[in-house]
RNA sequence: GGGCGCUUAGCUCAGGUGGUCAGAGCAGCUGGCUUACAACCAGCAGGUCGGGGGUUCGAGUCCCUCAGCGCCCA
């Protein structure tokens, strides 16, 4: 038990019952616990590049609040946490902290020194290039787990992961493998959304939509049979080359009988049908539009539904193929040569030029706006390339799949409720199975070889999976079973698969991950299904989604009880916080200043799912939450608070406060229940300013006499106090426990929730008695304030008309009044007419008295007689 | 273009099932060192609850509609 100090302070307890609570292992997972006993939090790992944003802070600390809530109600919590290290995010950041590029054609260099910055596009091996991200990682995550730790999160530190880590990798890729056992994964040769900068494929769920300035330009076709040319309006005539048709649409009578015709392309003179197509717009352009490989989706459409050949110019790099691609015949080499090998960029320009000398423009380019598909973290639009990947289904082609996902995502429990539809409408919406593959370096590797045969050709469609047992395994480092590593790319031989997983292939496994899924069938049983996940509103499409669809493929079942989508931290001015708007404020700088329990009782504030400004001030309004709880503890303890001697609450008062308590704990329970902490806060709140302002000032003099009152009086402190240290825990943990410390030697974080039962005696309690008390005591306040006078004036005569129910319930609290408002006279009247009429007396002596001017009423508006009307209806 | 959410005092927000719900905090103003707290306390002032319709004895609260803002998806 620590002593109470002379004053309180909130510096540095983040510090101190951080190390406190690791060194008890109260957040300690008991894994003897059965699964009705265990709550289990399923928290998204976050992505581990540069520095922790607030909005993830604001979300896993108002789900902190209710984990601490149920810890208390006796729940055996199973709180881990994980960093999602693995994949893209991680790869950036290394090369540009590093200046380096992954050369997986480049020996391994054990010698290899951290290279400098300033050299750039330094090539290294895919095993150095994973060694330094592995580096960075493990740095970046000894930061977010000490930022973590300062506002409180009360996970098991003991329970952590990484994405990247054996484990995850074990798990990513057993999931796979039965996935592929079961036939919900399969790789495909197809039409794929590219990214030439980071050189990878794309998902649906990566990409997003920006606006772009374009150009649209009118293109001459002449008719392969004579005749009229025939004009066309494009955004990328660079693609002239890899048109393969013209559509109309079928019901517009312009092109009716050019449809079943064949056009020729400018400048490379190729023969390219003209057909109709229902997606073809009559409204946009000259309603003909050139169908390329691939200018855009709707271009695989009608590849695909049409029948069209493959024609591609773009290389992954995003530049046109070097040589004279073959179905443009000799007579367009001149033409090829000044385009091969440039960027889209500049071949745009080259061909727009050429197709004006050679008068197959028509008129200027026109300036358009228009939508774009980027990958959601890339620089330059989306190409669409032909190549192998695998998929997951996810129901974008499969009905009944697709049917069983949305009655997975109704059987969770969402807080908000409305939060599920955002996830319906993805499920519903999804068009294209989901694409797991990426051409990088730092994820986990799919556990699959194929064979090479005497001819040298790959067998793609022969997949070598590798068994069970034997995983995580590294395909690039281990030959399959029945190989050996000299047959590496050897004709007769094998090769590793060469992709790694999109890193929600891992991510959405967290479950299992933690869970212990067949490593630990032990753990297994005693956690998943799991209680809950928080996570934001963005990554439901994504995380949540494919979270849910691992766990039903591989259970079938839903991988948790209950969501908690928070909402979106704004900035003070209402804009969504963002690095690119630099607009940031980071959570460490905010804990500095307003303490961790100040930041907490900020986002605790905001309901679930409520976008929430960083509001500052709400901040400071914790913080001294925070340090009012100290002083009222401080105070509580310093009457004299001793648990072997404390009496029971007996006095009319303080029965009442209790029984209101009582109240305030239902409120805040039922609250809590339905993971709104919100309400539990500031209900709690709400009580706790009445209690400081109006029922301690009410008691306090009688807490310092003696008798069974003074008795009555100090044992209602002690248990207002234990019982609102308890209500404020899981939103303040550190003053809680600081104030805790001060009287047990115990944590309050393992204390039983309180309840109304531990409130004994209080049933049939009138509570409005504390209304009347505090009513008149607001007069009595009211009255010296205006007339600007201290609260230590006397009141020489009070006098209180009302009702009979009224005056009887001011009667038993009388004293109370009196000792908190220094009245002498009173007067209690039974009356229609409520009233309260206060007479002030003289200024009190000063104290030591240097006998100033005594001086009363001297301003003449201070009528030293007020009345009030205060209550009485 | 579709969907979801938001709009209550100068600011940030509470307002389960329609009936003291017109509230809190912050900021502002006026006072006060009151044996827990001046990192504090007391008091005051502040709004036709976005606009317009409707249901109802009664509407921040339910329905329709319009407007603005935000997010998601096309």
């Amino acid at each position: 038990m620590a002593a109470v100090p002379e004053r309180v302070s909130l510096d540095g307890l983040e510090s101190k019952w951080g190390a406190w609570w690791d060194a008890h292992q109260v957040h300690r997972f008991d894994r003897s616990k059965d699964r009705a006993q265990v709550f289990s939090v399923d928290t998204p790992p976050p992505t581990v590049s540069g520095s922790l944003h607030l909005g993830t802070v604001f979300g896993y600390v108002q789900v902190d609040s209710v984990v601490r809530y149920r810890r208390m109600r006796g729940d055996e919590v199973f709180y881990p946490m994980g960093w999602d290290d693995n994949g893209l995010p991680t790869e950036r950041r290394v090369q540009n902290l590093f200046g380096v590029r992954c050369d997986p054609g480049l020996p391994y260099d054990p010698d290899l020194s951290v290279p400098d910055p300033a050299d750039d596009r330094k090539l290294v091996s895919r095993a150095n290039f994973m060694e330094l991200c592995e580096r960075q990682t493990a740095l970046d995550e000894q930061g977010f787990e000490e930022a973590f730790r300062r506002v409180g999160l009360s996970v098991d530190w003991s329970l952590t992961y990484a994405t990247i880590d054996e484990r995850c990798r074990r798990v990513a890729q057993r999931a796979f493998v039965r996935n592929l056992a079961r036939g919900d994964a399969y790789s495909s040769e197809a039409p794929t959304l590219w990214d030439v900068d980071f050189q990878t494929a794309v998902a649906q769920a990566e990409l997003e939509d920006r606006p772009v300035s374009g150009q649209a330009h009118r293109v001459r076709f002449a008719r392969a049979g004579g005749g009229d040319d025939v004009e066309i309006e494009t955004t990328r005539p660079e693609l002239l080359g890899a048109c393969v048709a013209l559509v109309a649409h079928p019901e517009d009578a312009r092109y009716a009988e050019l449809v079943g015709t064949e056009v020729v392309t400018p400048l490379f003179g190729v023969r390219v049908p003209v057909m109709a197509h229902r997606l073809a717009d009559p409204d946009k352009g000259t309603g003909l539009v050139m169908v390329c490989t691939f200018g855009d989706t709707v271009d695989v459409i009608w590849w695909r539904e049409l029948g069209l050949p493959l024609r591609s110019v773009v290389r992954r790099d995003g530049t046109l193929v070097s040589s004279l691609p073959d179905w443009l015949g000799p007579g367009a080499a001149a033409t090829w040569s000044e385009l091969a090998g440039t960027t889209t960029k500049a071949a745009r320009r080259r061909i727009v030029a050429l197709l004006a000398e050679h008068g197959a423009l028509h008129g200027e380019p026109r300036p358009i706006e228009h939508e774009v598909r980027f990958y959601e973290k890339g620089d330059r639009p989306l190409e669409i390339v032909a190549s192998r990947q695998w998929y997951i289904r996810n129901g974008a082609h499969d009905g009944p799949l697709r049917d069983s996902l949305v009655a997975a995502g109704r059987a969770l429990t969402w807080h908000p409720d409305y939060m599920r539809v955002r996830y319906e409408h993805w499920v519903e919406g999804l068009n294209t199975d989901w694409l797991v593959s990426r051409q990088r370096f730092f994820g986990v590797p799919f556990p699959v070889w194929y064979p090479v045969g005497d001819d040298g050709d790959v067998r793609w469609d022969e997949p070598i999976v590798a068994a069970e047992g034997t995983l995580p395994v590294d395909p690039q480092a281990t030959a399959p079973p029945g190989y050996d590593d000299s047959q590496r790319g050897m004709p007769g031989g094998f090769v590793g698969d060469p992709d790694v997983m999109d890193t929600w292939a891992t991510s959405s496994l967290t479950p299992q991950i933690v869970c212990g899924w067949e490593d630990d069938p032990d753990l297994f049983a005693r956690t998943y299904p799991m209680d809950l996940r928080p996570q934001g509103p963005e990554i439901i499409r994504t995380w949540l989604f494919s979270t849910v669809l691992r766990s039903h493929l591989e259970h079938d079942q839903r991988p948790w009880e209950h969501v908690a989508i928070n909402g979106w931290i704004l900035d003070p001015d209402r804009k969504k916080m963002s690095k690119s708007k630099g607009n940031v404020v980071t959570p460490a700088a905010l804990v500095d200043e307003f303490g961790a329990d100040g930041v907490r009782y900020w986002s605790c504030s905001a309901a679930p799912g409520m976008d929430t400004a960083a509001d500052t001030a709400q901040m400071r309004v914790g913080r001294r939450l925070a340090i009012k709880l100290l002083n009222v503890t401080k105070f509580v303890l310093g009457i004299g608070v001793d648990a072997t001697t404390m009496g029971e609450p007996s006095a009319p008062l303080d029965l009442a406060l209790l029984a209101r308590l009582g109240g305030v704990i239902d409120e805040a329970t039922a609250a809590f229940d339905s993971f709104e902490h919100h309400r539990a806060l500031e209900r709690t709140e709400t009580f706790f300013w009445g209690f400081c302002d109006d029922y301690i000032e009410l008691v306090k003099t009688r807490a310092y006499e003696n008798g069974p009152e003074a008795v009555s009086a100090r044992a209602t402190l002690a248990v207002a106090i234990g019982v609102l240290l308890r209500l404020f825990a899981p939103f303040v943990p550190f003053a809680a426990e600081e104030a805790w410390s001060w009287w047990h030697n115990s944590t309050v974080h393992r204390q039983p929730w309180p309840t109304r039962a531990e409130l004994a005696g209080t049933g049939g309690v009138d509570p409005a008695v504390l209304d009347v008390a505090a009513e008149v005591l607001g007069a009595i306040r009211k009255a010296k304030t205006s007339g600007q006078r201290s609260m230590r004036t006397p009141v020489e005569r009070l006098g209180v008309t009302g009702s009979a129910e009224r005056i009887a319930a001011l009667r038993s609290v009388i004293g109370d009044v009196c000792h908190a408002g220094v009245v002498g006279e009173v007067d209690l009247r039974v009356g229609d007419e409520a009233a309260v009429t206060i007479e002030l007396g003289p200024a009190p002596a000063k104290d030591p008295a240097p006998a100033k001017d005594p001086a009363p009423a001297k301003d003449p508006a201070g009528d030293p007689t007020a009345t009030s009307g205060a209550g009485g209806h």
